[in-house]
DNA sequence: CTCTTCGTTCAGAACTTATTGAACATTTGG
DNA sequence: CCAAATGTTCAATAAGTTCTGAACGAAGAG
């Protein structure tokens, strides 16, 4: 029982840092899984049984996996169904995606509507948070473009 | 029932943006009210009674909101106790802190140990993210300091 | 076309987390 | 000091979420 495998321990590390955004335990085991097995691409049955998950688990987490773009089905010649990968860019999609700040951007300025609109008195911390939250969603995008030039010039290597 | 001022359905529907980044309800209800409540100040009876929470949940609630740096005690002049604002200041302090990417960037380093080090093949997911999450880390603190400069520009009003 | 394997769905069980409320502590005015 | 008001803590309860497992569906091999 205490006999795990590195791989074991460290997708139960992973879904502790997960779950603490929130996330569903299980999904962050496969995560964690997915990036340190090997071979780097795994069956929901090798899934199931190396994380011991239900078959159920292993569908709905990696749905989600797949959906919110982390994780991709590739073909696996000698067998009946699909395998799961870690997408090798899975980040960057993540990170660009400034859905997340819009929603934030929007409350304040809900909030600022409420209050009596842009100019009302002591609107400050709205005002402040609103045009952060601007800003940030302007930026990022940005930022993950300079990332992606940055590594090029490095070394970009197998997958 | 279905009577609710606009602050008090701002504050809930703060609670369902927050909820969805793995926070509380009452948490967010507390932070949504606080944002557009007037005066912009709260003691812990005026946050129980317009949000219809328990004196228990306003104090746990506000003691996290006040230890993550959102909110802040203010003295209340002819008032027993203190009341609670929202710090003008909070999202930068937010924002700045670059723990949670650290948290991210020491699990991907953590990946490739297990994996078996910076040069075993297969493993440029984790080197990606761990590069990625490097990345941030730096340059989001530099971002945020851009933000207070341009801001300081235009123009910081109360508070 | 049938059989077998693999994947999905979903109702209910198991578990986790949030909230309450009452007891306890703290502070301040008298 | 005492009394009154306010704030905090925590065990029990309520609410919500995740996980399982069995039934169902799909797709390829023979």
């Amino acid at each position: 029982m205490t006999e795990l495998t590195a791989q074991r321990r460290y997708a139960e590390d992973a879904a502790v840092v997960l779950s603490g955004l929130g996330l569903p335990p299980a999904y962050g085991k496969l995560l964690g899984w997915l990036l340190v097995c090997d071979p780097p691409w795994q069956t929901s049955g090798q899934l199931a049984e190396g994380l011991g998950l239900s078959k159920g688990s292993v569908s709905t987490g990696m749905r989600l996996l797949e959906t919110s773009g982390l994780a991709r089905r590739v073909p696996v010649p000698g067998h009946r169904g699909h395998a799961y990968e870690v997408r090798p860019d899975a980040i960057i999609r993540i990170a660009a995606d400034a859905t997340k700040f819009r929603a934030f951007r929007e409350l304040m300025e809900r909030g600022l509507a409420v209050v009596g609109g842009e100019d009302a008195p002591g609107t400050e911390r709205l005002r402040v948070m609103r045009d952060f939250y601007a800003f940030i969603e302007r930026e990022v995008p940005k930022l993950v473009e300079r990332f992606e030039a940055e590594y090029q010039g490095k070394g970009e290597g197998d997958g």
